[in-house]
DNA sequence: TTGAAAGCGCTACCAC
DNA sequence: GTGGTAGCGCTTTCAA
């Protein structure tokens, strides 16, 4: 492959005779040449392999294209499809999303967004409602519009499409207690590292509590108990604890389905012994035997309305408008691994 | 928030009494600043709050610090694990990666690739060895090194870090065979977009054609089957067709967990009345009941040998070195959903 | 509709 | 170790 220098605008301008202006007037859809320039234009750069220099435009206009998303993990089909979302909202707008992934760490949530600012996005979007002070000052002060998602923040930064996960909790605590389930458990939902996991747990255990139920049948660990193997072990030392527990919700489907493989490998019958719910609306949920009731925040449309609130506050040469504050409801699916 | 404009390096250097040149080098490892003036610097940066802009930077060093990275699914664990793996192996020279996803469609990965070159990266990594015509153009001229991973083309445009999707279904063809089963099916594998898949059940068919055994039980759709969904009713499909079949790969774990909960809800005990094999040592495999019989390739690792050799060829000035052409090992996961 | 000049914020290069 | 100059490739602004 020989290293030929890649062509630029004054190559297409001197091939066709006209500026390097006329030339970016062209290859842009921003009207103001003939359009028999732009053919020729077009053709000639085309013909040289011309492709433009997002770097250098960027630089000049000052509009870098890049929307930066922040995401604990990429391993998560929920935030994947939230990044699904919104990299279709954002498509016939000229945006691109630049995305990132902090593994669920705090400190590494602030590097990142540092790093992401070095390249000038127009917009952030980040995961949660929880950052460290020197990452909020970044934000705060970044100059572009913010977005906190998955997460109903007590003090927003600015924009905000996200939801409760503490009434995440009282739902399917309170669904469990309908059901007639009593010895009620909990598993996963680390406060310092899954935030969000944690405020289900705490509404979760709240409804119980005031239910007058017990609440020591809390299984957690340091680490995010997220995978289906955390939550198979997870439920083999909660049963051996309290063998006679009648229901479990977990911090997410995934690890709900581990610990119903633990529970059928154990010989109970679910839901008739044990009572099995998750969180998220896993693939995994509706295709397990016996399906897995969960709740179902709609992880594609959070992405879909980031990007709507994305694009209006873009637009909104004013700042006139207050932040958005989208509240998303978390629907409880009720199937039958907690439906006898 | 008032917007104020974002400070520059002339900022820093008006309010130390540097030059923006010293500036400059202070913010960078980059040595040959003493001590002082870069602690001096450093000082006032933070104070402003300044963060380097790395469009501009991009922009007089040529180097954007950038590499694009195409897959065919953020929802994919297979390919998040890559990422990943990539992104950590990229960490520390300094290299972001800039992720773009195709969904499986050849004309979305060309659109992608002329896209990810406006960015100007300084390398570009690819699922697949199939492109479109233009899309080998765009590489070839992109001036950039280009990692072709997940396969093994017949004819590389740069490097390669892969294996043979056909190889992998030949070793699962074999392993069915050997342990007894005779009437035995394929699900998923779409010529058109899943390549990957459709040259694992090639290799799959070829092999069980060579034992001399029937080769009509393959389950095809003009839609990638690399779902549970997907799996459950091709299996449905199939076993409709032809109930007696004894042993069925699909073209991923997770076509493979969907099917057999179909078998499952049809009564069918696994592996006694069906084997049931997948391929991508998907968590799902190793925690169902029965556990998967699978492949795994690594995705992890595959992501972190990209990463050595984007690191290897941007270190070598003098390209003198041939193209990196990796071969990935697959290695068969022999689980209880085949062997009795 | 087109062009010339200026400059986006930074770094390469060469001086000192 | 530090600074001046030039310029990366593009777009903005103003003029014709």
């Amino acid at each position: 492959m020989p290293k030929i220098k890649t062509p630029t605008m004054s190559d297409v301008a001197r091939l066709t005779g006209f500026s390097s202006m006329t030339v970016s007037r062209a290859l842009r859809a921003d009207t103001s040449t003939s359009d028999e320039t732009r053919i020729k234009i077009l053709d000639a750069a085309d013909k040289l392999g011309y492709v433009l220099d997002g770097t250098a435009a960027g630089l000049s206009s000052r509009k870098t294209g890049f929307v930066a998303v922040i995401i604990p993990s990429i391993n998560n089909a929920n935030f994947a499809f939230t990044v699904r979302g919104l990299t279709e909202g954002l498509r016939n707008s000229g945006l691109q999303v630049l995305l990132g992934y902090t593994d669920y760490k705090m400190d590494e949530e602030e590097r990142l967004v540092k790093t992401l600012l070095t390249r000038r996005p127009e917009a952030l979007v980040i995961t949660g409602g929880v950052h460290t002070e020197r990452c909020r000052q970044y934000l705060y002060s970044s100059g572009v519009p913010i977005v906190e998602m998955w997460d109903s923040p007590p003090s927003p930064i600015d924009h905000v499409v996200g939801f409760s996960n503490a009434r995440a909790g009282r739902i399917m605590a309170r669904h469990l207690y309908d059901q007639g389930y009593r010895k009620i458990g909990f598993i996963g939902g680390d406060t310092d590292s899954d935030i969000r996991g944690a405020d289900r747990r705490r509404g979760f255990v709240e409804t119980i509590s005031d239910f007058g139920l017990g609440t020591d049948r809390l299984w957690q660990s340091d680490q995010p108990v997220l995978t289906m193997a955390g939550g198979a072990k997870a439920m083999h030392e909660l049963l051996d604890q309290y063998p006679d527990t009648d229901a479990v919700m977990c911090a997410s489907d995934l690890s709900a389905f581990g610990a119903m493989m633990t529970c059928q490998k154990r010989g109970l019958t679910i839901p008739d012994d044990i009572a099995i719910a998750g969180f998220g609306a896993y693939d995994i949920s509706a295709n397990a035997l016996p399906e897995i009731t969960t709740i179902d925040v709609g992880a594609r449309g959070i992405g879909t309305q980031v990007a709507e609130v994305i694009k209006s506050s873009l637009a909104d040469k004013t700042h006139s408008k207050d932040p958005a504050n989208i509240d998303i409801p978390t629907r409880l699916i009720v199937r039958k691994s907690t439906a006898g």
